[in-house]
DNA sequence: CAAAGGTGGTTTGTATTCCCAACTAATTCG
DNA sequence: CGAATTAGTTGGGAATACAAACCACCTTTG
């Protein structure tokens, strides 16, 4: 296997992991009324406090889209907004606790669905996978 | 790190990854008008010729989703759809030509969007991680 | 420091996506 | 053969998405 072939084959492996880890989360949104839209934006909350703008840009959708999403989540009070106290234009988004929990469960119901597949690894090797795919994605979204 | 906290750290990096790999294609998509959900389509369709409803299920979306999305993606002169000849009441969906040809040129921006990623990684591990996630992805759609 | 331009969000309008429920057609099973 | 299933489509209504227009606030510049 050449360098070259090794790119396109872990590119293939990884689109087709995001595939079905899609479908899985897709499939858990759905038996507790979330888009998969909605689900990453309470997974990015779960660990920062993005502007609207920052939020948009990090799953790939405009502002404009953004900003009826967090009306919804706002008004299922899974999320707030804030206004930045260093910016007064730009708005801040939090998960709220019902937000918390319910991120919580769904992250509960997400591993035992990945269970069987996980358990196909044996410990040691998942620490592998884990770290490999820590140092793939470390540095945030490049482009 | 205890084999349950490895389970946990592990779905967290599968979720992770599949976010930004989400978020690459969600831009992707956006600049060749495609949504993520005719992208994960023409991704399904690249080496499978799935009936209607298989489709749906993978993607975890319903029949008459998925039923109006090919029909979209027919118009555009992407996907056809053939009888089945072994279930009349089946309906098989596959890439035209054009839709191959679209989802190669799909799959070469994405390699262009991941190298940098990829890139971090030194070949013989990136050889370790596609053999690691094709063991955990393995069995198709369990669950 | 005031005007000009840039940036962050919201709103409006339109197309797409999605689920649910109802329906047709084909298959399977009793 | 008739009843129950299964595959797919259609129609209705909500959510999601983009683009464009807009307001408010920042930043830069003369």
């Amino acid at each position: 296997m050449t360098p070259e072939d090794s790119v396109d084959a872990l590119v293939d492996a990884l689109v087709r992991t995001t595939f079905q880890v899609t479908g899985m989360l897709t499939r858990l949104g759905a038996e507790n009324d979330l888009s998969l839209t909605q689900i990453r934006v309470l997974g990015i909350l779960r660990d920062r406090r993005p502007r609207l703008t920052e939020l948009a840009a990090y799953l790939g959708v405009d502002k404009s889209s953004m900003s009826g999403l967090i009306d919804r989540a706002e008004r299922r009070g899974l999320v707030a907004r804030d206004r930045n106290p260093h910016d007064a234009r730009a708005v801040d988004v939090y998960l709220t606790p019902a937000g918390q929990e319910l991120i919580q469960r769904l992250f509960a119901e997400g591993r035992r669905a990945l269970a069987p597949a996980i358990g196909r690894l044996p410990p040691e090797q998942r620490e592998q996978l884990i770290g490999l795919l820590d140092t793939v994605l470390e540095p945030g979204n490049d482009q």
